[in-house]
DNA sequence: ACCATTGCGGCCACTTCCTGACCGCGTTGC
DNA sequence: GCAACGCGGTCAGGAAGTGGCCGCAATGGT
């Protein structure tokens, strides 16, 4: 810990953790002179970081907010939260490829304990109310080897398990990760089969690197969102719903209900038409619900039986 | 540049943004030369942080998960990642205080461009569909501001709006956040009453910083939620309902639904009592439609006006 | 008005270490 | 066996970091 750059992160820790500290307290704690605390502070300064200083009594030091975000000190509490919030942000559809890029880095340089540690609340954690609408949970290990596997461009080699439920067992050259609503897919190449395939990242059941590293390919596609979409329209899933709906709402109304999540087209003044794609049918119920206004459903059946279960138990309470 | 600290925090950095950096291309990228390039690698170690090395062709450098986590190097996008999901996170209540920290770290040291975008960004994706649950999406803003005030001990100003809808300035010593299911509350002295209070985060309009410290003063509690949850659980609020099902299925099934929001009693195998706390009714009235058995509502007679309404739309449609 | 506290920056001498340049060695994959 | 790569030792020159001084400016309380 003699170290100068070590003593320079370890001032950015402590100014991280709190706002003030007065000039003799910092150098007690890093255990060097007052005169080599303001170099040090200086060049914190040199490396774009802006450490405003209060002279006078009850004076100190304090890192402000500049123009460059220096590195995060955290400690391992901090870590967990960051790592649980991205995920279950993740788990919702949102958040897309920068906070993939986020979660992959703390999750890399993670110690080991940590991660058995973020296994254990991801699994205790799962809100049961929304996890009939966001799906199966996101598997942290398994998207965060897949996601390291496209930075890093190695080989990965995972059980999966087709919509039809047959498993089998693929060696794939992963190029890309999206998200497509509230779902993850990943395309790549598949060795064994000599083309490219889309993966629902949930129906991947466990995933390795095997560390050897690949040439990138032409991908067969300009791009990928797009690619996808149509990849997974052009698929039959079992349990994915086609939700169309009439509503006696404004679509005004009805939007500020469902938000992005659905399409909504104005029929009338108090009429509208909602569609969505979604796996549970008890999510829309839910909006349907909220929105208070009559509704028919168009499709599928399913929805208006289950509406109608609703309705029956509702009634009777 | 020159710096040799500043090299090894940019060499961190590239270790965590790509997996394998082959030396002479690293040595290239900070600028000095191969001998310099391991020198600076042993300088990781000695501070703690693992760095695999493969010698061979292909070979090269990768940081691997070691017992301290480094300083996170994220650049802008990420750290918007990271704010919005640990916002999102906080939101719904989990999280706690480390999440709360983790976020105070990275906001702390967001440039005002970022923030911006922050705001931006949160006012646009606040899903309308669970909205009516959590209820008032947080500030971020101000509970960042808050949070920071405890952390330093500095005075705030901010507006009030009272459960009766009356609004006030209040001058305030923070001294403590918490989480109290889906809701945040500050405990802090009102330096205007003279007297401890208990604010509710989401009534808490603008929050300033006043740049004046103070010294702790002794709490009038022990422990900070029991004293808040007295404290809130006395004031009859408007728009909050105690709600009290029985409900026609075991109290596991039940639970499995509703997970720790509700507090679930076992009246027989097949019957069991749920009980609640909420500002929506529409969230319990979810997740009974979702448990899939009979119910009758106990109390609050509007669950049950709510109820009996649904239940008649969803039986047209 | 005076004082203590705190931060700022210049100066200087001493010490440390950082750097680039060699070298030979072991490992890996072709 | 060869090439590419990482490892570690050594050496000399030079560039830092360091602590101790100094006077100065700003702040807040007495």
């Amino acid at each position: 810990m003699a170290n100068t750059s070590s003593r320079t992160l370890r001032l950015l820790s402590l100014l991280q953790a709190r706002r003030y500290w007065p000039g003799p307290r910092l150098a007690e704690e890093l255990g060097v002179s007052a005169r080599t605390l303001r170099r040090d502070v200086d060049r914190l300064r040199e490396l774009g970081y802006p450490v405003d200083a209060q002279p006078g009594v009850d004076g100190g030091y304090a890192l402000a907010a500049g123009a460059a975000l220096p590195p995060l000190v955290v400690d391992d509490d901090e870590a967990m939260a960051l790592a649980v919030a991205i995920q279950s942000h993740l788990a919702t559809g949102d958040g897309g490829d920068s906070a993939l890029r986020a979660l992959t880095k703390v999750v890399q340089v993670m110690p080991r304990r940590l991660r058995a540690r973020l296994d254990a609340v991801r699994s205790s954690t799962t809100s049961a109310i929304w996890a009939a609408e966001v799906g199966a949970p996101l598997d942290h290990a398994v998207l965060s080897t897949v996601a390291l596997g496209c930075r890093d461009r190695e080989r990965i080699r995972f059980d999966y398990v087709a919509a039809a439920g047959s498993p089998s067992s693929r060696l794939v050259e992963p190029a890309q990760l999206v998200a497509l609503g509230p779902r993850w897919y990943l395309v790549g190449y598949d060795l064994d089969r000599h083309d490219w395939r889309t993966f629902r990242i949930d129906r991947i059941v466990t995933a390795d690197s095997t560390g050897t590293s690949f040439a990138p390919r032409t991908p067969p596609f300009d791009d990928v969102a797009t690619y996808v979409r149509s990849r997974v329209l052009g698929d039959s899933h079992a349990g994915r719903h086609r939700v169309e709906v009439v509503v006696e709402a404004s679509a005004d109304a009805v939007r500020a209900r469902v938000g992005r999540w659905a399409a909504v087209r104005s029929d009338s003044p108090t009429r509208c038409t909602m569609t969505m794609e979604t796996d549970s049918l008890e999510g829309p119920l839910f909006a349907l619900g909220s929105v208070g206004a009559q509704f028919s459903v168009v499709s599928p059946p399913e929805l208006a039986a289950l509406a109608h279960d609703w309705g029956a138990r509702f009634g009777r309470a």
